[in-house]
DNA sequence: TTTGGATTATTAACGGTGTTAAGTATATTT
DNA sequence: AAATATACTTAACACCGTTAATAATCCAAA
């Protein structure tokens, strides 16, 4: 039955078309700009047909997150050649800064919006995948540096925990325009850099007793 | 003329109707339900004569995220009682902690949220008032510790970044449901407490050489 | 006291949003 | 060729923030 099979690859095209078109929207006018029938002008057919390939707008947003992991992935390309953990935490750290502050409407969509937590939720596998992976990455990275005596030994998830939304905690903030009245433009990144540093300095135990 | 003076009373009352009306839309059906057309079946008012109280919808959200720092001070009442600013400290975070996740709208309103920002913009006065606040009241414990020598010394600008971004970022990562998915939920707070309590440890220089 | 101007409020409308029910074409199978 | 299944569209629902034009009200001066 090839038709069959041409049908489900017809089918895939225009998702793929839909998600294209979201991503278009999205890179080029912004989160806010993404709207059903702004996709459905794009790839010339009615709104209500963007319906028959996606259950709702939340599940396309989810695809579009997913997109955004793979775009950090990017920025971690080089990071696995880095032997030391310790320094390779540090430069997971600053890549994550960066991508934030360079890809805020991405950023937002991976993890300040609730809308493709949404989507999770009526999916069938219902784990937050994306969130998992990079999450236990840095976990990893935590525990070579326990292993090899660079990091005071500690609870990993906790201290996961801490960095993570340490991090999470500057970008969101400086995202949403919390550290623009209060901290100087200029000044922003390098203390963000300095807070993230000393945090890691802090956790630091080579050189010490 | 006591007339300019009852008119300036009027208005005002109807400012603050509009206000509570806002209040009651946002407490009692959260964030997305406070519409300019509902506060105006509230207050019994056509829609647009709310536009003559008030420029926009960010601005009546600017002042609900007022109230939300007004509700966070409470929060604080007996916190300046506590004379150990190291155990202050501890203090403030966990009724930060406790807060946000107790009043997760007006946290989303205060420090996530872009809107109330955006109103600040086209203000006047357009510090930041509230969060300035709030920060140099973390930023004075902190110093408090160092001058007692309870914490390490360092940058207080920096410090007070990290213990800010860390407690932003758990709350805020709690709130967008992003641990949900990587952390049961019985272990959740828990473990927030013990990533601040690991933090100030950290931090803390009594007992130390 | 009546007229005129300012203030206050309303109606109607613009241009959007996500989403659903019902109907129409198209393509495939019987 | 007729019946059925698939793909798509039209029309509509129920909202949203906001503005322009209009009506009603109130106060002050003539």
């Amino acid at each position: 039955m090839g038709i069959v099979e041409r049908k489900e690859k017809q089918k895939l095209e225009i998702r793929k078309q839909i998600l294209d078109a979201s991503m278009k929207l999205f890179v080029e006018q912004g989160f806010e700009n993404v709207s059903i029938r702004k996709i459905a002008d794009l790839i010339e057919y009615s709104p209500t047909t963007v319906y028959l390939y996606f259950k709702d707008k939340n599940e396309i947003l989810f695809n579009l997150h997913e997109l955004g992991f793979q775009k950090m992935a990017e920025y971690n390309n080089t990071l696995w050649d880095i032997k030391n953990p310790l320094v390779r935490l540090h430069q997971m750290g600053e890549n994550y800064i960066q991508f934030g502050l360079q890809n805020p409407e991405f950023y937002d969509l991976m993890f300040i919006q609730s809308a493709p937590m949404e989507a999770l939720d009526t999916m069938v596998e219902c784990d937050w995948k994306s969130g998992d992976v990079a999450l236990g990455k840095l976990k990893e990275t935590l525990q070579d540096c326990m292993d090899m005596n660079m990091v005071v030994k500690g609870d990993v998830n906790v201290l996961a925990m801490a960095i993570w939304s340490l991090v999470h905690g500057m970008v969101s903030l400086a995202i949403r325009h919390r550290f623009e009245k209060l901290v100087e433009e200029k000044n922003m990144i390098p203390m963000m850099k300095l807070s993230l540093n000393w945090l890691l300095n802090t956790m630091d135990s080579t050189g010490k007793k």
